[in-house]
DNA sequence: TAGATTGTTAATCGATTAACAATC
DNA sequence: TAGATTGTTAATCGATTAACAATC
């Protein structure tokens, strides 16, 4: 997209195959852990359920790990997608909001085990420093910006109610966070350059509600068919 | 997809957009709290965070609830919105493992509401049945059976670890469950006719870390190309 | 009527998938 | 060599977007 000389950063990999590569990577693992060296596209794809055209074509935006007719190596697939998506280093991350949810993300296993190092957990309520939650203090929502430029944080994760969540982002934002995690039920606006992505508990089950209530109709058209003569209603 | 004669459910709508449709939900709920009762597809998109021809794109897959030349009524089409994805009514959940992230959902206000009622909250620890959480009692999860049957519950939510994920869902499946919100870290094999969504932290912040590694890559390509003269103040 | 804004069209873009040539 | 499986091509499908006619 810029005008910059396209030979380093040319692989631009689609979102639809970034956001499917840390699936992958979990699958790799689960492999390892069954004590499996080596796999083709099609039991790789298996257990990360998806199909394996699909993911030979999102391995394929990464270069080429695998042998023909032989499959991919575990370990060494597992090393390349890992690097790609930058695991492999260290990611210091702080959480701002310390309830019921920042005390669940701050306990979470699976950051840590995947280069993610919560280095702080920060909360509004000068009540709840001092507290220590998952072995780490909590400390008041003011040492923010001394925070981020003493553990070089990058990613910030947003766990208040909805009220707080722009005026954290915006601190965020101003101390040097690029990139923000929200689980606050808000629309965030922030500057061009800073990634926002966002988990919204209510609007999954939301989803699954609507789909719930489609194969409930569904099903009674289905019974109102199958009735002898059946007034055939359209809406 | 069937072979059913289209007329009641011919409105096929696009998943992307049944994805967005909470959004506007939430978006017009502001909106009201703010006192106003009519908005612009303009107005409205905004608030949602995303385009106006996206999101008069995704409305007119519902129907014809705007007047042109006025906008949308903030009451009326929250009425649709709401209808359309099936929150008008009461959906019945079981929450399976109640550990830190069980507790938080537990607590989440967003889920009431919303139409979801939370009726139990189940986990395989004997030692925890008793417990009361958000003034819900903690239950063994041997009666999950008889829960569902009682409350006709469709939507279940895992948040047991990653190896107990599988066996819940089987149970879950088995005793009529239909629609899983899961959040172990594992992928669930599901017959035909169940919806499964996934909700993975870890997941997301390797989303984050990409970019987050892929602007710091542009940014050491930018310093380098100007290197002669200023070691480069980037933001 | 003149101005505003919807609902829809059509063009574009990106993602998925099946099929298969390349090659181990 | 024969069998297996990757990496890539090309067709298809679905989602996004700009533009504008319809219409309040």
């Amino acid at each position: 997209m810029s005008s910059r000389s396209s030979g380093e950063n040319a692989r631009e990999i689609p979102e639809a195959t970034v956001a499917r590569l840390p699936v992958y990577l979990r699958a790799l693992t689960g492999l390892t852990e069954g004590g499996i060296a080596t796999c083709s596209s099609e039991e790789l794809a298996a257990a990360a359920g998806v199909n394996s055209a699909k993911l030979r074509k999102d391995l394929s935006y990464l270069g080429s790990y695998g042998t023909r007719g032989v499959g991919y190596d575990v370990e060494y697939l597992t090393y390349q997608i890992a690097r790609e998506i930058g695991v492999t280093q260290d990611w210091p991350v702080v959480i701002v909001g310390i309830g019921n949810l920042g005390h669940a993300l701050a306990n979470y296993s699976g950051f840590r085990s995947r280069g993610f190092r919560v280095v702080a957990l920060l909360d509004a309520d000068p009540a709840r420093a001092g507290e220590e939650v998952a072995g780490i203090a909590v400390r008041p929502f003011d040492e923010l910006e001394q925070i981020v430029a003493d553990h070089a944080v990058a990613i910030g994760v947003i766990a208040t109610p909805a009220a707080a969540a722009q005026s954290v982002a915006d601190r965020m934002v101003a101390s040097g966070i690029s990139s923000i995690l929200n689980f606050a039920p808000s629309v965030l606006a922030v500057p061009a350059g800073v990634d926002v992505r966002k988990v919204d508990l209510s609007i999954e089950l939301q989803i699954l509600a609507y789909h719930e209530q489609r194969k409930a109709a569904v099903e009674a058209v289905a019974a109102t068919d199958a009735a002898p003569l059946a007034p055939g209603g359209v809406s």
